[in-house]
RNA sequence: GGCGGUAUAGCCAAGUGGCAAGGCAGAGGUCUGCAAAACCUUUACCACCGGUUCGAAUCCGGUUACCGCCUCCA
C-alpha cells in the first residue's frame, strides 16, 4: 500500500513516489503578513500540516516549508495607513500567525523562509534569468518574458493565446507582452526598497517561492501546496522562472485546496464576511473548526457558518466523550474479557480502514469516519460487564496514533484536578443517593453543572467532565 | 470566450460500474431513581433527458442550476 495524491499537473490521482526514497521535500505558499489570517488562510495550513503528518506516520522524513511574504503592496498599503514601518506589521502578524495556526494544531514549518531576508538570493535569481534571456529591464522594474517559456500554461492546462484572449488586460507599456510578470518593481519615493543592478525596489511576488523553494529544497521539489487560486497565476509563474533557471523539474506534485464560502457567498472585503481565526477561537474551540475542515475532502470546496461548526463540534464530542469513557473505565476495572481477541480485530479493522481512507489522495472524511466506527466498537465494549484493561488500552492508543495524524488529539489536559469543595459535594451527593434523598442528589448535581461540572453515573462509579 | 468545479436524506458529507459510508438534527425504543452517556430501530425516486451495460450515483452524449480561475487573493 502505498500514498496516492491527486496532482494537479496531470489532472490525476497518482501514486506518491519520492524523489529520494524515504524522504519527501514539500513546500506550501504561506501568507501575505498584513492582517490576522481568515479561515480561508486557515484551510491550506490545516490541510498540509495533515499532509505532512501523515506522510510522516507512513515512514517519510518530511522537509516542510512554508514562507511568510513580508513586503509586497498590501503590507506597504497597511504600514502607510497605521504609520508603521512595513517590518514592524509583518512581524506583528507573523506571531500572530504562530499563535492562530498553532491553536488550531498545526506544527511549525522545518524553515519559515521571509522574502526580506532572502533578497540577495533574489536578485541573483533574476539576474541570471536576464542573462538567460527569460528577463528584461523597463524603467528599474524587471518582467519576466512568458511567451519565452515554452511550458507556460502547463499547470494551469491553459495555453498561452487563451490566457490572452481571457485576460483583463491593463495597459503597461513597461511590459513586452501582456503576459509578462514583474519580478523586480522599482520602488516609489519612500518605499521600503533594497538595491539592485536596476536600481532601488522591491521582490515582484512570485519570485520569491522559487528562490526561496530552491534555497531550501534544491531544484526538484516533490509537493508544492497552496490554494486553488494560487495554480493561476502563482504557480504557473513560479514554474516558469524555476525551470527557466534550472532546466530541471520545478515540482513533481502540485496540491491545491479548495474555497471556503461563508453562508455560501465568497469571503471578500466588499461582502464584509471576513471570518479571521483570531476572532472564531475567542469563542470557540479551535480543534472544532479543525475537525470541520478535515470533515470535507480538501479539494472541495467548503461553506462555513457557525450551524456548521456547532454540528462539528457535535460530533468531535461525541469521539471526546467516548474516548474519556474508556479513561475512566480503566481507572475503576482491571477484569477479564473472554471476547478480547474479537475486539482487537475489530479496532484493527477500523485503523486499517483510517490507513486506507488516508492513503486515497488524503480522504479525512473517510478517515474520520472510521473514528466514529472504532467509536461506536468502544462504546459497545463499555457495555461489557467485564472489560480488560488490555482491550481498553489498545482503544485509546489507536485512537491517540489516529487523531494524533489529523491533528485533533482527544487527550484533554483536564487532569484529575477538581478542587475539594467540587469533590465534597461529589461525595454528598453520593451520600444522598444511597440514603435515596433524590432531591437533596439533583440539587446538588444542577449546583454542579451551574459550576461546569456535569456528572454522570456508571455501574463503575461517578464519571465527571467539564462542560 | 477558454479552463475547471459542484449538484447524493431536514442539514453536513463519503462513495467514480455490482444491495447508497459516516456525522449532526428529528422520531420511537432499551438502560437509568431521575438524568447524562450509550446502544438499538427509523428517514434517499443519487439535478434533468437520452445512451452504453446483465447491472449506472458512478461510464458516454446532451440539458439545467450554482460556483471558481483566467486580475491581488488561500
Amino acid at each position: 500500500m502505498s500514498v496516492k495524491l491527486y496532482n494537479t499537473l496531470t489532472r490525476q490521482k497518482e501514486e506518491f513516489k519520492p524523489i529520494q526514497e524515504g524522504k519527501v521535500s514539500m513546500y506550501v505558499c504561506g501568507p501575505t503578513v498584513y492582517n490576522y489570517i481568515h479561515i480561508g488562510n486557515a484551510r491550506p495550513a490545516i490541510v498540509f500540516d495533515t499532509v505532512r503528518r501523515h506522510l510522516t506516520y507512513r515512514g517519510y522524513d518530511v522537509n516542510f516549508v512554508s514562507n511568510f511574504t513580508d513586503v509586497d503592496d498590501k503590507l506597504i498599503r497597511v504600514a502607510n495607513e497605521l504609520g508603521e514601518e512595513v517590518p514592524a506589521i509583518a512581524d506583528r502578524f507573523i506571531n500572530a500567525y504562530f499563535e492562530d495556526v498553532g491553536a488550531l494544531g498545526c506544527s511549525p514549518a522545518d524553515v519559515h523562509p521571509r522574502v526580506t531576508e532572502n533578497i540577495d538570493l533574489i536578485i541573483e535569481f533574476i539576474a541570471v534569468l536576464m542573462e538567460k534571456g527569460f528577463a528584461y529591464e523597463s524603467g528599474g522594474d524587471v518582467y519576466y518574458r512568458t511567451r519565452r517559456f515554452d511550458g507556460y500554461g502547463k499547470l494551469s492546462h491553459q495555453s498561452i493565446d487563451e490566457l490572452r484572449i481571457g485576460a483583463r488586460i491593463e495597459s503597461d507599456e513597461r511590459k513586452d507582452d501582456a503576459l509578462d510578470f514583474v519580478l523586480w518593481k522599482a520602488a516609489k519615493e519612500g518605499e521600503i526598497s533594497w538595491e539592485s543592478p536596476w536600481g532601488q525596489g522591491r521582490p515582484g511576488w512570485h519570485i520569491e517561492c522559487s528562490a526561496m523553494a530552491r534555497r531550501y529544497l534544491g531544484d526538484t521539489i516533490d509537493i508544492h501546496a497552496g490554494g486553488q487560486d494560487l495554480a493561476f497565476p502563482h504557480h504557473e509563474n513560479e514554474i516558469a522562472q524555476s525551470e527557466a533557471l534550472t532546466g530541471k523539474e520545478f515540482a513533481k506534485y502540485w496540491m491545491h485546496n479548495g474555497y471556503i464560502n461563508i453562508d455560501n457567498e465568497k469571503m471578500s472585503k466588499s461582502l464584509g464576511n471576513f471570518v479571521l481565526v483570531h476572532d472564531i477561537i475567542k469563542e470557540h474551540d479551535p480543534q472544532v473548526l479543525r475537525f470541520f475542515m478535515l470533515s470535507v475532502h480538501y479539494r472541495h470546496p467548503i461553506n462555513y457558518n457557525l450551524e456548521l461548526l456547532e454540528a462539528a463540534r457535535a460530533g468531535l464530542d461525541r469521539l471526546r466523550t467516548s474516548y474519556e469513557n474508556l479513561l475512566h473505565r480503566k481507572e475503576s476495572s482491571a477484569g477479564l474479557n473472554e471476547k478480547k481477541e474479537h475486539w482487537i480485530e475489530g479496532i484493527k479493522n477500523s485503523k486499517d480502514a483510517f490507513v486506507t481512507a488516508m492513503d486515497d489522495d488524503f480522504n479525512t472524511a473517510n478517515a474520520i469516519a472510521s473514528l466514529f466506527d472504532l467509536s461506536r466498537q468502544a462504546n459497545l465494549y463499555l457495555m461489557e460487564k467485564n472489560t480488560a484493561v488490555e482491550v481498553l488500552d489498545t482503544f485509546t492508543s489507536v485512537f491517540d496514533e489516529l487523531t494524533s495524524v489529523l491533528g485533533i488529539p482527544l487527550k484533554r489536559e483536564k487532569g484529575k484536578m477538581l478542587d475539594t469543595e467540587i469533590e465534597a459535594l461529589i461525595e454528598k451527593r453520593e451520600q444522598a443517593r444511597k440514603e435515596r434523598s433524590f432531591k437533596v442528589a439533583d440539587e446538588i448535581r444542577d449546583q454542579l453543572k451551574e459550576m461546569n461540572i456535569i456528572l454522570e453515573d456508571t455501574a463503575q462509579g461517578i464519571r465527571w467532565k467539564r462542560g
